[in-house]
DNA sequence: CGTGATTTTGAAGCATTTCAACTCTGGTGG
DNA sequence: CCACCAGAGTTGAAATGCTTCAAAATCACG
């Protein structure tokens, strides 16, 4: 795993319209070799203890996870009741990190495949870290990658239509997929229309309403007869659909 | 700072519907003492070194920043040139997360007043880190609250009309400056109607329309000409027509 | 081969967006 | 000091897209 750094430490004060700049330089580590999800497992394997356990429905349990195998989704409980889906996560996926903060986990995670999770506690982890500082940056890896995966889907929520809010979501889904070496092109949606609708803000109908769209123009395919395995003849292409998309309402000149 | 570590290491397969469960037990640390914005300064102060350098509005640079004073808001600039909000942020705050994973930054920072970051080197950071522990947990506090803050704004986005979608942003804003003991019932909003559009996913109208509702209803007060400051009678009411408002099309029966 | 859950599709209703006109604020220069 | 102007905010009316309600088709399971 070859590590190149950047950037300086500084001491900065603000006036107003003043600019962190974004992109084009690079920051921090950069790593050139492995990819994350996989360097994350090899590390934990090498550097921590484990205890294997068995996790039936309904069991539950709070703590630090690693997927190692299978698909999870996450969703939080609303104060009045109302159930709302957070995340859904792969292997190498780390899930709990909310919990670190307060104390309390805000979500909880429901394994919507045949999984296998990797179960930590905090502290051993750091103790371990303390040790082998990639395991550290695995983890800060991790939790960076949600907090940009989440930027993403804001964009999403925000600024796309309903047909083209579906699109995105299966184009996520499947960069997911490639980037762990799977099958791009097959999706299979553990979840129903109802889920999916309320992970991107839609009535299932309209979700319903959305894939029969996305079919009628050729960017997507139904294979089996549930209507639950999408095949994407061309990913490209339905990147694409997504963004001509996202140019209407383009929010006029903002700032 | 006092302590309390819960939770222990296991190594866990999961069957469909399996389920790691959420709330009520307590998780990882449990901070009793100082509020976790303060401690992350006073921990950086004690152990990392700084240069003072002035930022001016068009200057630009890329690190890990923590918000001494001020208020800032990051933006990211999708493929199509369109602008979108991403978050915004106050004094304890951290900025640049995002750019661990991939080593480049998805978002750029703006201030939004007269503020004051300390810019850090992420890997200064961790040689201090390993010295001082707690300055470690201070970052991971930072970032686990930003996954549970974009976990909850999701929620809001996919779940609530316009106008309990703009009270709900000033119910999160409220909050956030209680958290750090300044006036919670006096918001000076340093963004247009089209940013805060862009960011709650709506027609900067719609937001016009809605703080006329607002007002309408007695829940928000605009004290000066330009419509920028808003007073909160009643934090607590504002709160409460959120929860009602989330109530309809709760999505029937997911799951 | 029913039964219940999931999905699809149609039509009506509604919330939000869009388009457009107008007002207000704050800054600039005559 | 006031007139003017650009930018920001408000408000109305029409258009649109999504949700809701309703019903039918299909699938999964015992």
């Amino acid at each position: 795993m070859a590590l190149a750094i950047y950037a300086e430490t500084g001491f900065v004060p603000l006036l107003p319209g003043a600019m962190l700049a974004p992109v084009p330089q690079r920051a921090f580590f950069v790593d050139s070799a492995q990819p994350a999800w996989q360097a994350a497992l090899a590390l934990i394997e090498l550097h921590l203890p484990f205890v294997r356990r068995t996790l039936r429905p309904g069991d539950r349990f709070t703590r630090l996870h690693v997927i190692h195998l299978g698909a999870l989704k996450t969703s939080t409980t609303a104060a009045n009741g109302r159930e709302q889906l957070a995340g859904l996560y792969l292997k190498g996926d780390w899930i709990g990190l909310d919990g670190i903060a307060s104390g309390y986990h805000i979500c909880a995670a429901h394994a919507i495949d045949t999984s296998e999770v990797w179960s930590l506690r905090y502290e051993v982890l750091l103790d371990a870290a303390a040790r082998a500082p990639e395991l550290l940056h695995a983890m800060h890896i991790a939790m960076s990658r949600q907090c940009s995966r989440d930027c993403a889907w804001r964009f999403a929520l925000a600024s796309l239509p309903a047909e083209a809010r579906v699109a995105d979501f299966l184009c996520s889904w499947s960069q997911a997929l490639a980037e762990r070496a799977m099958r791009a092109d097959h999706i299979q949606l553990h979840l129903t229309r109802a889920e999916i609708g309320n992970y991107l803000g839609l009535a299932l109908e309209t979700v319903s309403r959305a894939f029969s769209g996305l079919v009628r123009r050729g960017l997507i395919r139904f294979d089996d007869p549930g209507r639950r395995y999408v095949a994407v003849p061309s990913i490209s292409a339905l990147i694409a659909y997504v963004e001509t998309s996202s140019q209407p309402g383009a929010l006029r000149r903002m700032r």
